[in-house]
DNA sequence: CCCATGACTGAAG
DNA sequence: TCTTCAGCCATGG
């Protein structure tokens, strides 16, 4: 049967190490759809369903924390980072070119 | 079918 | 890094 793109995305996204982030972008090109980053963040929308997906290790391409609105509250996402020792600054990750967790290269 | 929206990204300035 | 523009694809009206 084919593999539905949540699960993929899910999958993904669950292997994120701690104290680790990455991009839609990223998890998108894992899957196969590197041009459709929307979709994976449109997938984590959905993610309220799957408490077992870590989100808040996933941010936009420079580490902004677009989707910490979506979190209950409106700073749960960067106390979650902060509780993995990931500093955020104006809600955006800092070093993150050094956290940043490459999904291909698990593969 | 057309249009708007969205947790995005890349290119150009 | 920021702003603007265009491409991307699923969902909903």
């Amino acid at each position: 049967m084919e593999v539905n793109f949540f699960d993929k995305v899910y999958a993904v996204v669950r292997q994120i190490p701690y104290g680790r982030v990455t991009s839609y972008g990223a998890i998108a090109k894992s899957i196969g759809m590197a041009k459709s980053a929307r979709m994976v963040g449109w997938a984590m929308t959905s993610c309220k369903n799957d408490d077992t997906i870590p989100a808040h290790r996933v941010v936009n391409r420079i580490g902004l924390l677009t989707g910490k609105h979506h979190f209950s509250g409106s700073n749960l996402m960067q106390q979650l980072l902060e509780n993995e020792g990931v500093s955020i600054v104006n809600d955006r990750v800092q070093n993150f070119d050094t956290i940043f967790w490459n999904p291909e290269e698990l593969k």
